[in-house]
DNA sequence: CTGTATCCGTGGTGATACTG
DNA sequence: CAGTATCACCACGGATACAG
């Protein structure tokens, strides 16, 4: 069993605050709540699972083919995360084959509102950045 | 000389679609373009510095202890990315001791926006995602 | 179909010491 | 004060094989 290490990802052991994912959010003010929860949803492939299960709730394969990229591990893993913070749900059928069906809950949902504003500004500002990034790496090699 | 490791920093080396925070943004869909500025944001201290240097420019050592938790290193690799996606500002003042403040850019400001929701949504949800873990978790162990 | 187990490289993070 | 250099740890992520 390797389960899915619900507890303690971030880079290392935290020596002086701990501000790690297990420590109770609301130990923290609102810099290191957005910090954990970005530490969430920061992740490879979590926004990705959840717009697309924010479209339609699909199957553990339908995701997998929707996604585009991500390993069979990654996905199950992310969606235990995803589960495990009550964004996503996870119905069984026990049958053979057996049939698993995601979808998101209304919290997932309503994540999905501050997610795309986000997505929006990425949108408005990626000629920005990379513009920024050519420049500042031309700077620093040139 | 370490630099700053400005290219390639995804998990590792993709081998299929290559969803690199280097492949230019522009190439990927909506979807790719939210994880990758995820990527860039969602890493422990981007967003809690940003936040920090949103309510007034601040000094190195002033962000320092503002930010808590940090490493001089990480603080320091931190600011380096974020200057070099155009978000935050660096000005020498080359005295003796050397002074550098570090301010947001206007880009850096409006990245504050969309933060600012999720912010938002973090802290009118927390205590739920924090009761849906104990919840999952008690599931599994008991 | 939906996972789990194992192996392993990469790199993010911290600790510490050192520099200008 | 504001970094840089070096070392080491360990979590993330991918590949592959196996299982119910």
């Amino acid at each position: 069993m390797e389960m899915v290490t619900p507890k303690l990802q971030e880079g290392t052991k935290t020596t002086d605050g701990d501000i790690g994912v297990t420590a109770s959010i609301e130990e923290q003010g609102a810099c290191g709540a957005v910090t954990d929860v970005l530490a969430r949803v920061g992740d490879k492939w979590s926004m990705q699972v959840v717009m697309k299960l924010g479209e339609e709730p699909r199957r553990f394969n339908e995701l997998r083919r929707a996604v585009a990229g991500i390993s069979q591990r990654m996905l199950t893993r992310t969606l235990r995360n995803l589960e495990r913070d009550g964004l996503v749900n996870r119905k069984v059928t026990p049958t053979v084959p057996p049939r698993v069906d995601y979808s998101l809950t209304p919290l997932g949902h309503s994540l999905w509102q501050p997610v795309a504003q986000l997505s929006r500004w990425v949108l408005d500002n990626r000629f920005e950045i990379e513009s920024a990034r050519v420049h500042y790496d031309s700077r620093e090699e040139g």
